[in-house]
DNA sequence: GAGCACTGC
C-alpha cells in the first residue's frame, strides 16, 4: 500500500520565515557536500594530535587538573578529550611510580575502540602502556598499563576490592551526560573517596547542559569565596559541521507517514547524502521501512535514476542485517536508515547528511508501588534532539527535519531522567551495601531515587536473605550474592541451586534468562520459525525451554549452522556460554556443589522458586493473572512459550513489562505449595497465598 | 488475545 505523498512544509527559525525549502537550502551548502572530511590524512599522527582543539587547551588543562581536585570539562564532540586528555596526564607524570589514569566509558565498544586509538598513537601493544578492562575481556597488565580505559561498570566492581581506588591518580569519566546507571553510582561513590584521598584526581567530561550540576555536587568549598572552590568547569570546542534544524509548521498527525513523506522529498531533492530516520520501535521501524521500499519502487518505475536503499536498524536485528547499515553504497544510490535510539549514542553511521527525527522515544519507567518495569514512548528531551540532530554533521554540515513544531521542541525537558530515578534499586542497593554503604537513603546521589523505589528493593532483598532485619549485608549470602553480576533474585536462585541437586542446569538458565532475542524470527519466515521454535518449548515454560535450547546448543558443538537452521540466535547463545562460565567459576569460589538433577524437573522448578518467590501469580476466573504479593493484574507475554496453551494455575516469572498490558516475561508454571514451603517468610499459611505481614525494619536503612 | 528502547557487571 502506498502512503500518500503530500507536501511537508517546514521552516528553518531565523530566516525567511514558513515556505523555506529544499531547493533553498541546496544552493547554500552545494559546495560543501561534495567533501568528505579528512583534511589531516597525510600528516603524521603526532602532528593530528596537534590539529585537534583540545591541544589548545593542552596546559589550561594540565594547570586546572594540578588545582583542583574536579574539573568538569565541557567536550564537544570531536574536540579529541577521550583520546588525548589521558596522554596529556601521562606525559605530565601522572603516570609516574606506578600510579594509572582510569578513563571510563559507558559501553564496552567504546572503551575497546578508544583505547586502540590511544595506543596506536603512542605507537604501544595495546595491554601495555595503553590498555583496556570490560567484563569477559581484561587486557592489561597490571605491571605495565598507566592508561586504562574501562566501563564504568567495571570502575564500580574495582571498588568492591580496592574501595579507594589506590592505583589511580585521575579518573576520567567519559560521556558522564549519559547519566547511565553505572555512571552515577560511580559519580556518588567518587565523591566519597575523594574526601578520604585528597591526591585523586577527577575529569568528568559533560555536554554543557550538566556542567553547572557537576561542579555544586563536586565542590566542596563552603565558603562564598570561589577562589577556594575544589571543582571547576572548562569548555573546550568541538570540530563537527553546522547542522541546519527544520520544524514543521504545524504537529504532524502521523509521524510514520511523515517520515516516509520527508524522506521522499530529500530524495526528490537531488542533494547528495545519506538519511537517518529515528523511530521508537521495532514495529515503526519495520512499517516505515515497508512503505519506503513500496516508494522507492514507484519512484524507480516512474524512470528516477536515484535508487533508495531503505534498511532498518534496531538491536534485535540479526547481526548480518546490522551490518548493512554501514557497507558503503554506489553514487546513484542513497541509503536511508530507519532506526530506533540505537542510533543516537551506540551506533554511528558515516555518511548521514540528513537526520530525521519524530521526536519521541521508548524508555524504561519503572513504578515503585508494583515494582513494575515499563516501556513507554515519551516525547525526547532537548538533548536527546541535539544529539539526534548532530548525527548528521560529523563528515559535512547536514540538515535535521524534526516533525514537530519549534514552539513543542521548546517545551521538551532539557535532559532525559536519569536511569537511576526510573529503575528497579534492588541491584544498585545490594552493590551499594557490598561497598560499604551503610546509609543507602543518605548517599550521596548526583539525582536521587525515589525513595519508594528504595525502600521497594530494601524490602526485596530482606524477603531474599541478603540484608537483615537492621538492613545490613548478611553473611555469607548478601556479600555473595552482591559478587554476581545479575540481578539478586538469579544470585539467590543460584547459590541455592547446589542444594537443589540441580547447579549445572540452574547456572544454564541462569545465562540463558541474559540474553535477548533466543528466537530470531525473520519477518518473510515466520510460519517457518516459529515451528522450529516450537520444538525446544516444554509444557513447563520459559525457563526449561530455555535450558532445552542451551543444551541442544551444545549438544551440537555450538554450531552456527545448526542455529540458522532453528532460527536461533547464535552470537546470543554464545554470549550464553561465556555468562555461564564466569557464574560457575564464581560458584566454585563458594563452594556451591556441582550437580546436576539427570533429566528430573521438579528440582530446578523448586530451586527457581527459591529465588523469584516474590514474582508468583495465581490464575483467575477472568482468564487473566493477579500477583500473589499484591493482587495486580498481569498477562503472559505473547513471547512466552506458555502464551498459546493452557494457563497454568499458579506461575513465576523473571519481570514484568508494561506495554498496553502488564506483561510477564520468562514465565514457569509452578506448585502453590513450593511457594509455602520455599517462602514461608514470603507467604502466610493459609487456604488463600497472601502477602507476609513480616517487613523489614527500616531502622537501618 | 497479540508483542520487546538501549546499555552494563
Amino acid at each position: 500500500m502506498a502512503a500518500p505523498v503530500g507536501p511537508i512544509r517546514f521552516w528553518k527559525p531565523g530566516t525567511e520565515g514558513p515556505g523555506a525549502n529544499l531547493a533553498e537550502e541546496r544552493q547554500s551548502n552545494a559546495e560543501v557536500t561534495s567533501v568528505i572530511y579528512n583534511p589531516h590524512a597525510s600528516l603524521s599522527i603526532e602532528q593530528q594530535r596537534q590539529k585537534l582543539p583540545v591541544f589548545k587547551l593542552r596546559n589550561h588543562i594540565l594547570y586546572l587538573v594540578e588545582n583542583y581536585q574536579t574539573v568538569v570539562i565541557i567536550g564537544e564532540t570531536g574536540c579529541g578529550k577521550s583520546t588525548q586528555i589521558p596522554q596529556y596526564l601521562a606525559e605530565a607524570g601522572w603516570t609516574a611510580e606506578g600510579k594509572v589514569v582510569g578513563v571510563t566509558q559507558p559501553r564496552r565498544v567504546a572503551a575497546v575502540s578508544v583505547a586502540g586509538r590511544v595506543a596506536e598513537e603512542r605507537g604501544a601493544l595495546l595491554g601495555h602502556e595503553v590498555g583496556y578492562c570490560i567484563r569477559f575481556d581484561d587486557c592489561t597488565d597490571p605491571q605495565a598499563t598507566r592508561i586504562k580505559f574501562l566501563t564504568d561498570g567495571m570502575l564500580v566492581r574495582e571498588m568492591m576490592s580496592d574501595p579507594l581506588l589506590t592505583r589511580y591518580s585521575v579518573l576520567m569519566l567519559d560521556e558522564a551526560h549519559e547519566r547511565t546507571l553505572y555512571t552515577d553510582i560511580a559519580i556518588g561513590l567518587l565523591k566519597k573517596v575523594q574526601k578520604k584521598r585528597g591526591d585523586l584526581r577527577l575529569i568528568v567530561a559533560s555536554a554543557t547542559l550538566d556542567a553547572e550540576k557537576f561542579k555544586a555536587f563536586f565542590n566542596q568549598n563552603d565558603t562564598n569565596d570561589p577562589n577556594r572552590d575544589t571543582c571547576a568547569i572548562l569548555t573546550v570546542e568541538g570540530r563537527t559541521f553546522p547542522v541546519d534544524i527544520f520544524y514543521t509548521q504545524s504537529p504532524v498527525p502521523d509521524y510514520l507517514k511523515s517520515t516516509v513523506q520527508t524522506v521522499m522529498k530529500i530524495h526528490q531533492s537531488d542533494i547528495d547524502g545519506d538519511i537517518l530516520a529515528f523511530l521508537t520501535g521495532q514495529e515503526e521501524v519495520e512499517s516505515v521501512v515497508s512503505m519506503l521500499v513500496e516508494q522507492a519502487r514507484i519512484l524507480a518505475r516512474s524512470g528516477m535514476k536515484k535508487h533508495l536503499r531503505v534498511l532498518p536498524m534496531y538491536a534485535g536485528l540479526p547481526a548480518s542485517e546490522q551490518m548493512k547499515v554501514f557497507e558503503r553504497v554506489s553514487t546513484n544510490v542513497r541509503k536511508v536508515v530507519v532506526a530506533t535510539n540505537i542510533a543516537e549514542t551506540s551506533i554511528t553511521i558515516n555518511g548521514i547528511s540528513f537526520v530525521i527525527d519524530c521526536g519521541f522515544v521508548k524508555l524504561r519507567a519503572y513504578d515503585p508501588k508494583r515494582a513494575v518495569e515499563s516501556l513507554v514512548v515519551v516525547p525526547v528531551s532537548q538533548a536527546s534532539a541535539s544529539q539526534r540532530a548532530g548525527r548528521s554533521g560529523r563528515n559535512r554540515s547536514g540538515q535535521c527535519y524534526r516533525l514537530y513544531t519549534e514552539e513543542d521542541f521548546q517545551k521538551l525537558p532539557p535532559s532525559t531522567i536519569p536511569e537511576m530515578q526510573r529503575s528497579n534499586l534492588s541491584p544498585v542497593i545490594l552493590q551499594l551495601k557490598a561497598l560499604g554503604i551503610d546509609n543507602v537513603l543518605r548517599f550521596h546521589f548526583l539525582s536521587p531515587p525515589p525513595a519508594q523505589s528504595m525502600v521497594q528493593a530494601l524490602e526485596l532483598l530482606y524477603a531474599l536473605g541478603g540484608l537483615d532485619k537492621h538492613c545490613r549485608l548478611t553473611e555469607p549470602l548478601g556479600v555473595r550474592m552482591a559478587e554476581f553480576p545479575l540481578n539478586p533474585m538469579f544470585a539467590k536462585m543460584l547459590l541455592e541451586s547446589g542444594n537443589f541437586g540441580c547447579s549445572a542446569e540452574i547456572l544454564s538458565i541462569a545465562a540463558m534468562m541474559q540474553i535477548q532475542n533466543v528466537f530470531v524470527v525473520p519477518p518473510n519466515q515466520k510460519s517457518q520459525a516459529i515451528r522450529e521454535h516450537r520444538k525446544f518449548a516444554v509444557e513447563e515454560g520459559d525457563h526449561l525451554t530455555m535450558l532445552n535450547v542451551y543444551e541442544a546448543f551444545i549438544k551440537f558443538n555450538k554450531s552456527s549452522q545448526w542455529c540458522q537452521q532453528h532460527f536461533l540466535n547464535y552470537k546470543g547463545l554464545m554470549r550464553a556460554v561465556t555468562v555461564r562460565e564466569q557464574l560457575k567459576k564464581m560458584l566454585n569460589k563458594f563452594r556451591v556443589p556441582k550437580n546436576s538433577s539427570e533429566g528430573d524437573p521438579d528440582p530446578i522448578l523448586r530451586c527457581i522458586v527459591s529465588g523469584f518467590f516474590a514474582n508468583a501469580a495465581k490464575l483467575h476466573s477472568t482468564g487473566a493473572y493477579r500477583t500473589v504479593r499484591d493482587g495486580h493484574e498481569l498477562h503472559i507475554h505473547p513471547s512466552s512459550v506458555l502464551y498459546a496453551e493452557k494457563p497454568p494455575n499458579w506461575v513465576l516469572f523473571s519481570e514484568v513489562i508494561q506495554t498496553n498490558k502488564y506483561y510477564m516475561r520468562d514465565v514457569t508454571a509452578v506448585e502453590s505449595a513450593w511457594l509455602l514451603e520455599l517462602a514461608p517468610h514470603f507467604y502466610q499459611q493459609g487456604t488463600h497465598l497472601s502477602r507476609s505481614s513480616k517487613r523489614p525494619k527500616m531502622d537501618n536503612l
